[in-house]
RNA sequence: GGCCCCAUAGCUUAACUGAAUAGAGCAUUUGACUACGGAUCAAAAGGUUACAGGUUUGAAUCCUGUUGGGGUCACCA
């Protein structure tokens, strides 16, 4: 049992049988001691001075007596001002660090039978992946770990936008500029090139309206009216009615693409268990329009087009379908999460998508839930901040997008010299090397942005190339690559350190340790409800830097008493085993040396 | 303009449902490798938690207002 639910079901007896009150959990708070004050866990004993009325001393110190006196596993207590300190014996720590020790999946949370679905990335095919999206992906997949962890099932899926006008665009400046251009061809990477298609038409039809406008024509008109627009708007036109060159021309640049996305995500260790395309979809939906026009919730307007009202909860009109029958982003929205819903039984459905789509997921789900779907409550949308250049937002007009691949290699370069100026892996074969500074470089970009609170914008500057000391996936790497080097050199001695030996009293720094090590499935439940991996994040660095303070001025190998050796490496094969089990989570990979 | 989100040290950030002196890292200054890995550790300095009120034994946290920043309100996705 977790120390804090022994205490407050303790507390509680002991408030019972002193004041003859029964209060509800609520009403004990246990927190774990601060470092200035003696003890273990504190109990706040100001919400329960309504019953005793006693003064915060006098009330603590009659439940410290009562707990001492009828627990053995609290051997002391203080009171300072309204709160009770508690000490727990040092059976106790032994006991609860030998369970640690023992579990062979330790963090890891019981089966809850349910099955979650986990949407990120969604990329669209006519541009790159960017640094926006490195949030997105290390996200979703961070978060479905995390629920994995939690106990669920969890099925992964991307929903690319391979279709509508913006891909036209690509394909039309291939046509008109590309001489058949491949990636064989330029040696570009796919995606790549036809982003690159992609800004050459925007290029086209930036001249095109400069020079409409300088013939007399408005700017809006001449935007409405650019010849290569229209083109575009015809070629959507002909792929929608199935024309074979279009469609074949489509087929093959959205090819190049996903293998370059493809490489991309595989570089950032991601992986989907299902994919679905827009191309499929984007008609899902007109039968629920006709559902709500007959449920008499939404309403048809002369033009034929469809909407729905919202304003009654505070909301705008939302348009559902065109006019001329053509379906919009959101019914789309409104036919996958109904496709999915019935296809698997799922429990709950994240979408995780930029925050300035929140209205979009707010009326997303009131729809539904006018629909008469229960299940529209079980919509989760996991709603991250952009993330910011030092100048503003990343746009990709100005040119000031960070690709993803660029990031990845800059942060590979990066990882490649810290570690041969360290000179440590000299004797790495090259591939292990090549396999290193992989594993450190995406340590680090990873924990950079997993660490920061999902729904906060952050702050990216690409002059600053990401840190490799203090608080870092590599300084938790590091830490594991230290614990295992001795426990390495343990094994050449032929030491076995599998249970804890009978008899071993824990120093106040590893009984923090164990402390730290108790609390981690708690971690995991907490960052699971959250949906956020930061906090998970966060304790594996709270966790390697305690144990680095512990590492510091203890003896491990030297020590002579042979219990205390096989305690002391014991403990750091409990702390290995957590930091691995947490950076899995989060998708980081922790080196056997570094 | 309506609605939503955000504001913590020079910078990046933490703080579970309100709880002890608001924790860290970077940068700055200083100290520690003839013990197991110095990508480490120890120490100093750095805060009116944007501002003003309110609720409470107790507020970074809850309420109201103000200021500043972002998002959104498309027959775009």
């Amino acid at each position: 049992m977790s120390p804090d639910i022994f205490i407050i079901e303790k507390a509680k007896a002991a408030v019972s049988a002193l004041y003859g009150a029964d209060l509800p959990d609520a009403s004990f708070q246990v927190q774990v001691t601060r470092k200035e004050f003696e003890g273990d866990y504190t109990l706040v004993v100001f919400p329960l001075l309504k019953v005793s009325r006693l003064s915060p001393e006098a009330t603590g110190n009659a439940i410290g007596d009562w707990l001492k006196e009828n627990t053995a596993e609290i051997s002391a207590y203080n009171t300072v001002k309204g709160f009770l300190n508690l000490s727990f014996s040092n059976s106790y720590w032994a006991g609860l660090f030998s369970s640690i020790a023992a579990a062979d999946d330790f963090g890891q949370l019981p089966p809850t039978g349910k099955t979650i679905m986990v949407e990120f990335s969604s990329p669209n095919t006519n541009k790159p992946l960017h640094l926006g999206h490195i949030r997105n992906n290390l996200l979703g997949w961070s978060v479905s770990r995390l629920l994995e962890a939690n106990g669920h099932k969890v099925m992964k899926v991307n929903l690319v936008n391979d279709r509508g006008i913006h891909i036209c665009k690509s394909m039309l400046a291939w046509l008109k500029t590309g001489n058949g251009e491949t990636p064989e061809s330029s040696g570009k990477k796919g995606d790549h090139l036809v982003g690159d298609y992609y800004v050459r038409f925007n290029e086209i039809y930036r001249q095109e309206v400069e020079e409409l406008t300088a013939g007399g024509m408005s700017k809006e008109e001449a935007e409405k009216n650019a010849p290569s627009l229209k083109e575009a708007q015809n070629m959507l036109l002909k792929w929608e009615q199935g024309d074979s060159e279009v469609v074949a021309l489509w087929k093959k640049m959205n090819s190049w693409v996903y293998a370059g996305f493809d490489k991309t995500y595989s570089d950032l260790g991601i992986s989907f268990d299902r994919t679905y395309y827009e191309s499929q979809t984007y008609l899902l939906g007109k039968a629920l329009v006709q559902k709500g026009l007959d449920m008499g919730i939404f309403e048809k307007e002369a033009d034929g087009s469809v909407w729905c009202d919202l304003t009654a909860d505070g909301l705008d009109r939302k348009l559902l379908l065109r006019g001329d029958g053509t379906s919009v982003y959101i019914t789309q929205d409104l036919g996958t999460a109904e496709q999915r819903f019935s296809e698997y039984r799922l429990d709950e459905h994240i979408y995780v998508v930029g925050n300035e789509q929140n209205y979009h997921f707010q009326v997303l789900k009131l729809i539904l839930k006018k629909l008469g779907f229960d299940w529209a409550d079980s919509i989760y949308h996991l709603s991250y901040g952009m993330v910011e250049l030092p100048e503003g937002k990343m746009k990709s007009r100005e040119g000031t997008v960070v690709d993803a691949d660029d990031l990845l290699e800059k942060m590979y370069n990066t990882a490649r010299e810290t570690s041969l100026e360290l000179g440590k892996i000299d004797n790495m074969t090259e591939q292990e090397q090549d396999e290193l500074f992989r594993t450190l470089s995406l340590g680090a970009l990873k924990y950079f942005i997993i660490k920061v609170d999902p729904k906060k914008t952050m702050l990216f500057d690409p002059k600053e190339s990401i840190d490799f000391n203090g608080n870092t996936g590599p300084f938790i790497q590091y830490t594991h690559a230290r614990i295992k080097s001795i426990l390495r050199k343990a094994s050449g001695r032929n030491i076995s350190y599998d249970a804890l030996p009978q008899g071993v009293e824990l120093s106040p720094k590893e009984i923090r340790l164990v402390k730290l090590l108790d609390i981690f499935p708690g971690k995991i439940a907490e960052a699971g409800q959250a949906h956020s991996p930061a906090i998970v994040a966060n304790y594996a660095y709270d966790l390697a830097k305690e144990f680095n303070q512990y590492y510091h001025d203890t003896i491990i190998l030297k020590e002579e008493d042979e219990k205390l050796l096989q305690c002391r490496l014991l403990l750091l094969s409990s702390v290995a085993k957590v930091l691995v089990k947490a950076m899995d989570i989060l998708g980081i990979k922790l080196p056997e040396r570094m």
